[in-house]
DNA sequence: AATTGGCACTGAAGGTTCCAGAGTGCTAAT
DNA sequence: ATTAGCACTCTGGAACCTTCAGTGCCAATT
């Protein structure tokens, strides 16, 4: 049985072992908090919350420290998220109002991020659904290659190497390339593939094969940008936070840089509600300190993605909250405008 | 005086460390090598080592560390680098023979080299003096902003913000775009800057403002190309050498995210031979215990860059080279023959 | 029934001491 | 120039002790 009061107890001593890092024992909790009674109340409590698996003695003589289970119920029993102080918005707003496009938006936005909360900050793309073409760009790589490059509305900017089957020159490639921008300035990225077939078809025999080849580099160069990535800043932080890994940091960094446990860790929870917390094994079973804080951010469109921190289980939920999802309301808005 | 049998001495010292990280002594020495003199005489020339400042003693009784100096003399001493095994160059050369474009390319290379040293791997983008504009694309972003982007010929392509002085609306813009690129299509990076300005001279009042507007922003935006970037790979390698750190990590992890130390340090090494290590305090002061084994590879007419390999000083030097060199061989190979 | 003071118990952390071992520098002999 | 020998130094680990924070439980109190 867990009574009202000792659920505050477990909230001090989420508190108080995240700002400590020390295992928090009764007597501590009387003198620093006023509950009203002594040191043994809180003990039966203490009791009460080790058997609900809440807390842990990390060994017999020790004070307590949360479990995930605790973390959880913590981050559960948060109701109002407490913003932000005012100038630490103003500061997101007008260094964020400086981006000049979607990579220099994020580039900033996990900075931003990662220094409010010092943690390893991510973004991860979105998918661009309303995205249309502005430009394609020809460029030779030999007699049979060429390098095209697509430009979107969205200030995005893709490569990828065109293989021909036939010889092509100068004149060849100015004439694909008039044709393709005539063709897709213009239009939303889903339709390029059909766009693209039509000129096919509607080209003399020499042209048909070129479109054809542009056409298939395109799409393939479509499909591998809503493979989205992640932006990631911070590393450096997860050093300064070491000492809160029982294990080693190994694993972890091999997940920032693997990205794709992460990225479908979010697609998972797109699904869910706005703003959701990862706490160590609910992410997965190497990740047992770790705990990661997302928000959605909304990207215009219809689209969504999410932005998040990831740092160790014992870390400061309220604050990385507010700033995750005051940071994701800004970007949502920035890119709402916009597209 | 450093007698020739001192440095292969020096030679296995450092070689025996690196393999078994524990400071190595007079004793092991004559027990796993055969010098056919006695410990004694060892330690005569490890005296005379010392002294040289080529190796150093963690303390009183322990055997001896080799010094940054040690390395750097071990390294120097190094003839003919041993080429990889045959089956590691095909590995190599069928992983890298699958990429797409550049991109993929350097993320490839980055990945194999990272794999082949269990170091921290990273590409530099190439910088392109003989590039030329192909295309200048300019986009919209509200009344007094576009976003202008420049691809080169060489496919390189890069992003900045115009801030014009005036109001300007589809039409002006497409109007500058049309004039930009008619001007600026085929020259030279460099002669960009005196183009636009010929440009802003025969152009109407009106046009005059934007040209400059957009000949300041393209200006920068070339210059900032030359600040390339740096491609990653491997950062959780790191931790796992962590032990040969005797400092944090966090500088070391600091300088990855930066980039900007380690571009510096790139650039400076243009000048020199295609094969460069840096050990230790050559780096700079707070990358005491790293080391950087760089290889310059050809982008293809003419430009260079670099990609390396980032470890602890304790590294294996031979075959991070080896490694490093040939990588480097096979990624000009491939960039000579396209462009 | 909940709370409390009291108290014995526990285990970690830190300090001291000791010992063994590895390795050195030096000297005198070869 | 090389070597054997030896005294010396320092680290690392084991064994030991003490301190102390914190616990669990019980009997008494409200």
């Amino acid at each position: 049985m867990v009574s009202q009061r000792a659920l505050e107890v477990l909230r001090v001593i989420v508190e108080d072992y995240v700002a400590s890092r020390e295992p928090v024992g009764s007597k501590t909790i009387v003198e620093r908090h006023s509950f009203g009674v002594s040191a043994a109340t809180i003990r039966n409590d203490m009791a009460a919350l080790e058997e609900a698996n809440l807390i842990h003695a990390p060994h017999t003589s020790a004070g307590r420290v949360p479990t995930d289970l605790g973390y959880r119920r913590f981050v559960d029993s948060l109701t109002d998220v407490r913003p932000l102080t005012s100038t630490q918005v103003s500061a997101i707003q007008r260094f964020l109002d400086e981006s000049l496009d979607l990579d220099d938006l994020f580039g900033r936005t996990v900075k931003l991020l990662s220094n409010l909360t010092n943690q390893v900050a991510m973004v991860q793309y979105p998918t661009l659904t309303r995205d249309a073409v502005a430009h394609v760009e020809l460029l030779p790589l030999g007699t049979r290659r060429a390098l095209s490059i697509l430009i979107t509305t969205s200030g995005s900017v893709d490569r990828a190497v065109v293989e021909f089957d036939v010889d092509i020159d100068e004149t060849n490639l100015g004439l694909l390339r008039a044709q393709a921008n005539s063709t897709l300035q213009g239009q939303n990225l889903v339709d390029v593939d059909r766009a693209l077939a039509k000129l096919a078809a509607e080209s003399g025999a020499s042209m048909k094969t070129l479109v054809a080849s542009l056409r298939l580099s395109l799409i393939d160069q479509i499909d591998a940008q809503r493979h989205d990535r992640l932006i990631v800043a911070g590393t450096p932080q997860l050093i300064r936070s070491e000492g809160d890994f029982s294990r080693s940091l190994a694993p972890v960094m091999d997940a920032i840089e693997e990205q794709v446990v992460l990225l479908t860790l979010f697609d998972e929870m797109r699904q869910g509600e706005s703003s959701t917390v990862r706490i160590g094994r609910e992410l997965a079973d190497d990740l047992s300190d770790t705990s990661i804080v997302s928000a959605a951010y909304n990207a215009g469109g219809g689209d969504t993605a999410r932005l998040a921190v990831l740092g160790p289980t014992r870390m400061n939920y309220p604050l990385n909250m507010a700033a995750v999802e005051a940071v994701a309301r800004y970007v949502s808005q920035i890119l709402g405008d916009d597209s």
